[in-house]
RNA sequence: GCGCGCUUAGCUCAGUGGUAGAGCACAUCCUUCACACGGAUGGGGUCGUAGGUUCAAGUCCUGCAGCGCGCACCA
């Protein structure tokens, strides 16, 4: 047996320690072992960052992992953690475009996708896995043998897999809507990553002219003629007064906004219906202020009334960008506003902004726009305002609402989601062990909230993202069919290129058409029937629906509805009419009042880019019925209006309304690869959680052939996991949509339990984020204080589910801990001795029983804390246990044994000793696996167990059980075995406090006389000698002290004298003892009256009594010791 | 605005109706043969606030205040 150094040092120790259990395989999960005796256990880690380093939050997230592994293997489960990470997609591809332009100056598009994608896998190369190496620092247990990333080929097969099966039960369409565009990173972003900061920016006043449609300034005759709702409504002291009128008789209507550049994309003006101020001038007009150059009768817009609009804010009147700003573009839905894009994908504004502002970025041309509003002498005034700006997290810049293409996916499964999991228990309980099956827990259970709330709200998820890092978008387009184009750029179809907003001007216009392009009097081919006609004047306006529209009802929705159908074709004429350049088809689901209809229209696209539209509808479901009428599906219910985007998880199944164009063959097909020449991929990847959200059973070799996954041991034998860690901010992005594709794929639930951790903070309470340098590196914390330490500090100050502010003393502090059980076991080891003999129990002392009974109460409390989670629970007891319990008492009182001459009391001591250490090293296991193994091989706890059950490793020893009672007989444990040893530890700490009182130094060796009150062993007076640190203990029964004597007292045990010439002083003492006495009469006063109350006899259980009786006799006869003590003194 | 959490010693925080706790910091003393990354002793708390329930409240309930977080947003 080798001699241990004074001081743990970790570096000699974590390596050696990680290498061999790598190499003995055993953090290698074996499906073959799993067995009625030995049950399964799986986690998958929360994949971090390829390219990312470790940082605290991972050190916390990934040690409770790491605690749960092990603790599972010790208690005799087969484990498998599973490791791995992923590709995220935007800030690795960021980080890649940041270093080629700073290395060569280049972008991506200099490169090319396909040299780009090398450069990137080049990166992940050289950068990727070193957070893999981190963790192996920390002591993860994973199985290295099935990392997993989520590019890997198996796992891009997994995310087609998922894609083509969701997109053929018709949840993933694209559509052409209002999405984040982030304009930094050039691509769609989904609503959970937009994050919403308070901005300081300015409210800017502008006015606008009243006009006629023609542009002449409106002019109002007589009062206003407010309609009488709106007259009856009272507006806030201190409203903006309303409309201006100025000398000339014309009427101006101010606007407040924070983003003047928007206004050359205004489309109308809001107004609440009942403001009293303005609800005269809906339908009314007004001339956009900025875009001068433009014709007057493209700067007319209409004034709308919207309940959207508050007329408690700004000036009650409200510009409509439709095009920027989703809510403006619901206004702009409801009144058929047309939505004009003024701004370019990267931020700058586009040619229809208007000469001064085009090629601007958009904050210097809102400089720009305030100018010449100035200008044109319609700026009022600006003042300061701070409101919400939505922000890409990732590239951390205001995101632009932007219309445009995307693929999006209704939810599956979410009733599934919402009712697996378990609610909150209610009368504050801990959640009781494992739950239900098919039942999930959330820990700490409020989560639940958070989590229903969210899938109660839920809007359709925008999976496609313009980037080139990730899974591309397994579609196919066919380039084969004369003009149908590549990629369908959707043309803005608003209401701008509309002719009109309702049949009477949809005539108008394509009669201006006809006569302008001389299509009158020529032959066309009907396209429903292929017969030919001729166009007539009578025939534009009696037989419209050659050219445009046979349902009245529809017109006003069909720019809106056009904007949320799918289109599923675009074809040339056919026959070729050299008048009509394409027709587009398009599906969408219409609400009309009480009716649900199908529609699919036609749209003939005109070489002047004038649309006209075609259609046919099919009712499918009539409200008042209650019941699908021509619907396929029983399930059909209506979406609140026509506009709105139909709500993920409602049973409306989009399959059913839309014949998906994917279906047809000829255009577009959703498969794994290639179809054949002349086809090519969409050029759009994947967000990366519509990868990671298969990450529990893609990372298992999932194929989605239930005859390949049913041979897969793995697959079968470890999902659905137990446990699942991690921070709760991606309580969306990950775990609501894993549970949903749990249920989607595998049907069922992906994991028993979730851990939800704190988030870590400074010591400040402020995140920790590399601009504020404020994140300490955790490799720099290992090397410093060894990962065990890390581990432990980190454990001890993070409780279930709250913040952690971390503190480097945490970490000093778990240093310090290591170092103490380092010591403990060195001392141990300098005793020789035996190895873990027998224990005899007619040897055992009071401390011996002691110490084991208070080793029996840590095992019921870590239990109890692992049962619910509470890892700071369980390393509070461990540290009380160890350092207060073991150390300071029980080895201290060993030494009486292991210093004195009888040979039997001390080879049994040390028996006790080797016993409770080696459970010690056990319990601590989870918690510091490198220490623990070190010291379980070295003072060869390790050597008679077999290999499995600790004999190997202390991964496998077993986990302690709380002593039985059969244990406890025959070692005579029991509660009151333990109180001498108790009243002893009380008289010692007494008996020190009298030494410091007396300022007496440790160094002087003092003689102490103790008068007991009943027989004492002459072992445990050593044992009080040795504690008290005293030269001799003289126990005598009839030793009169000399007056004055300083005295401390234990009922049980007597009276303890410190004899001392020179020092002894009665009138100090008697001061002394009184006012000990004084605070037990206090005590004893408030006990008797509350024994006392008949109302608590009554009511309160035994068991309180008891206790109360118990300490109140205690007291009772401490205070009798010392009145006769008093008594002596003064008499 | 809605929801969630927090408020206990100088600091960071545990606390499960029945004696108010830990670590750090502080003060004094000690390098005594496991450990100064240590040992001993001590000081320090009307448990945010106002009510209520209860024999008994830091703990349960209600209101209020302050701080933090999430969601939704008013241009």
């Amino acid at each position: 047996m080798s001699t241990i150094p004074k001081a743990y040092d970790p570096r000699a120790v974590e390596e050696k320690w990680y290498d061999f259990w790598v190499k003995q395989g055993c953090f290698t999960a074996d499906p073959a072992r799993v067995g009625p005796g030995r049950p399964a256990y799986s986690i998958v880690i929360p994949p971090p960052n390829v390219t990312g380093m470790l940082h605290m939050g991972h050190v916390l997230n990934n040690t409770i992992q790491d605690i749960l592994a092990r603790k599972a293997r010790m208690d005799g489960k087969e484990v498998l953690w599973l490791p791995g990470t992923d590709h995220a997609g935007i800030a690795t591809q960021v980080q890649v475009e940041k270093a080629l332009l700073r290395e060569e100056g280049k972008t991506r598009y200099d490169l090319g996708r396909e040299a780009f994608l090398q450069r990137v896998w080049a990166w992940k190369e050289k950068h990727g896995g070193i957070i893999i190496q981190q963790l192996k620092k920390l002591g993860c247990s994973c199985d290295w043998t099935r990392e997993r990333f989520t590019l890997d080929e198996d796992y891009s097969r997994c995310v087609q897999k998922a894609f083509v099966h969701l997109y053929r039960k018709g949840l993933i369409y694209r559509g052409h809507r209002m999405v984040n565009w982030c304009p930094a990173s050039l691509t769609a972003l989904s609503d959970e990553e937009v994050e919403m900061k308070p901005q300081k920016g300015a409210l800017y006043y502008f006015r606008v002219l009243v006009v006629e449609p023609d542009g002449t300034p409106w002019r109002a005759e007589g009062p206003p003629a407010v309609p009488p709702e709106a007259a009856a409504t009272e507006l806030p002291e201190g409203a903006f007064p309303g409309p201006e009128q100025d000398e000339q008789g014309r009427t101006w209507l101010t606007i407040a906004t924070t983003r003047p550049e928007t206004i050359p994309g205004d489309t109308g003006v809001a107004v609440h219906p009942r403001d009293p101020r303005y609800a005269h001038l809906i339908g009314k007009h007004v001339l956009r202020p900025l875009a001068p150059e433009l014709p007057v009768e493209q700067r007319i817009m209409p004034i709308v009334g919207d309940e959207h609009v508050e007329f408690e804010f700004g000036t009650g009147v409200l510009k409509v960008t439709p095009a920027h700003d989703k809510a403006d573009f619901e206004i702009g839905q409801r009144h058929g506003l047309p939505a004009v894009d003024i701004m370019n994908p990267d931020g700058t504004m586009n040619a229809l902004a208007g000469e001064k502002l085009a090629g601007l970025d958009r904050f210097e041309a809102r400089r720009v726009a305030v100018e010449q509003l100035r200008e044109a002498g319609v700026f009022v005034r600006e003042e300061p305002y701070e409101h919400n700006v939505g922000f890409s997290q990732r590239a951390g810049v205001p995101i632009e609402p932007r219309l445009s293409e995307q693929w999006f996916l209704r939810y599956p499964a979410v009733k599934q989601a919402r009712e697996c999991v378990l609610p909150p228990v209610e009368d504050g309980g801990a959640a009781p062990g494992e739950p239900p099956p098919g039942r999930m827990r959330f820990h700490p259970d409020r989560w639940v909230k958070t989590y229903l709330h969210w899938l109660d709200n839920l809007q359709d998820w925008c999976i496609s993202r313009q980037l080139w890092w990730g899974h591309r978008i397994p579609v196919w387009y066919s380039e084969g069919h004369g003009k149908l184009r590549r990629r369908l750029v959707v043309p803005e179809l608003t209401g701008r290129e509309l002719p009109g907003r309702n049949i009477k001007e949809l005539r108008r216009a394509a009669m201006e058409y006809a006569a302008r392009h001389g299509i009158l009097g020529q032959s066309f081919l009907n396209l429903d029937t292929g017969q030919p006609i001729t166009v007539h004047k009578s025939s534009l306006e009696h037989g419209f629906s050659h050219f445009g529209v046979a349902n009245v009802k529809l017109v006003p929705a069909l720019p809106a509805l056009i904007r949320h159908a799918v289109r599923v074709a675009t074809e040339p004429h056919r026959p070729p009419t050299p008048q009509v350049l394409a027709v587009e088809t398009y599906l969408a689901a219409l609400r009309l009042g009480d009716q649900l209809f199908r529609v699919k229209f036609r749209v003939k696209v005109f070489p002047s880019n004038l649309r006209l539209y075609d259609h046919q509808t099919v009712l499918l479901w009539r409200e008042e019925k209650g019941e699908p009428d021509g619907a396929k599906s029983p399930e059909v219910r209506a979406p609140k209006d026509p506009t709105s985007r139909p709500a993920s998880g409602s049973a409306l199944r989009l399959a059913d309304l839309v014949e998906d164009v994917n279906r047809d063959p000829a255009f577009t097909r959703c498969q794994f690869d290639c179809p054949g020449p002349g086809w090519e991929q969409d050029p759009d990847v994947l967000d990366t959680w519509f990868s990671s959200w298969l990450w529990p059973f893609a990372t298992m070799g999932w194929t989605g052939d239930p005859e390949q996954d049913a041979r897969n041991a793995t697959l079968q034998t470890f999902y659905p996991t137990s446990d699942l860690v991690t921070g709760p901010d991606i309580i969306f992005f990950w775990v609501a949509r894993m549970i949903m594709a749990g249920y989607e794929f595998m049907g069922e639930l992906p994991f028993r339990n979730v851990y939800f951790t704190g988030i870590i903070r400074d010591k400040q309470g402020r995140k920790m984020s590399k601009t504020l340098g404020n994140s300490p590196d955790p490799l720099d914390l290992i090397a410093k204080y060894g990962a065990d330490a890390l581990r432990f500090g980190t454990m001890r100050s993070a409780p279930l589910g709250q913040d952690v502010l971390f503190d480097e003393k945490d970490v000093e502090l778990g240093r310090n801990f290591c170092n103490k059980l380092w010591n403990a076991c060195r001392f141990r080891q300098l005793q020789a001795g035996e190895v873990e003999a027998e224990i005899r129990p007619e040897l055992l002392s009071s401390d011996d029983r002691w110490i084991l009974l208070r080793l029996d109460r840590a095992i019921r409390e870590l239990d109890a804390a692992f049962a619910g989670y509470r890892f700071n629970e369980a390393t509070a007891t461990l540290y009380r246990f160890f350092w207060s319990e073991f150390c300071d008492w029980y080895l201290e009182a060993a030494k009486a044994a292991l210093y004195g001459e009888d040979p039997a009391r001390k080879a049994n001591t040390l028996a006790v000793l080797d016993f409770v250490l080696a459970h010690i090293l056990r319990l601590f296991h989870p918690f510091l696996p490198f220490i623990t193994e070190e010291l379980w091989q070295s003072l060869g706890y390790a050597k008679d167990l077999p290999p499995d059950q600790g004999g190997l490793t202390i991964m496998n020893a077993r986990w302690p059980k709380p002593f039985d009672e059969d244990f406890k007989a025959h070692y005579g444990l029991d509660e009151t075995a333990a109180e001498l040893a108790e009243a002893k530890y009380d008289l010692v700490s007494r008996g020190r406090n009298l030494r410091r009182e007396l300022n007496l130094p440790p160094s002087r060796k003092l003689d102490f006389v103790l008068k007991p009150a009943g027989r004492l062993e002459a072992h445990e007076a050593e044992v009080i000698r040795l504690l008290l640190n005293a030269g001799s203990l003289r126990v005598d029964g009839d030793w009169q002290p000399p007056r004055g004597t300083p005295a401390v007292l234990s009922p049980k045990l007597g009276e303890l004298y410190l004899p001392l010439e020179g020092v002894i002083d009665p009138a100090k003492e008697a001061a002394r003892l009184r006012r000990d006495l004084e605070k037990i009469e206090a005590e004893v006063g408030k006990l008797e009256q509350r024994l006392a109350d008949p109302k608590f006899a009554e009511r309160a259980p035994a068991r309180v009594i008891e206790e109360h009786r118990g300490r109140l006799a205690e007291l009772q006869a401490r205070r009798e010791q010392i009145g006769g003590i008093l008594a002596s003194l003064e008499g």
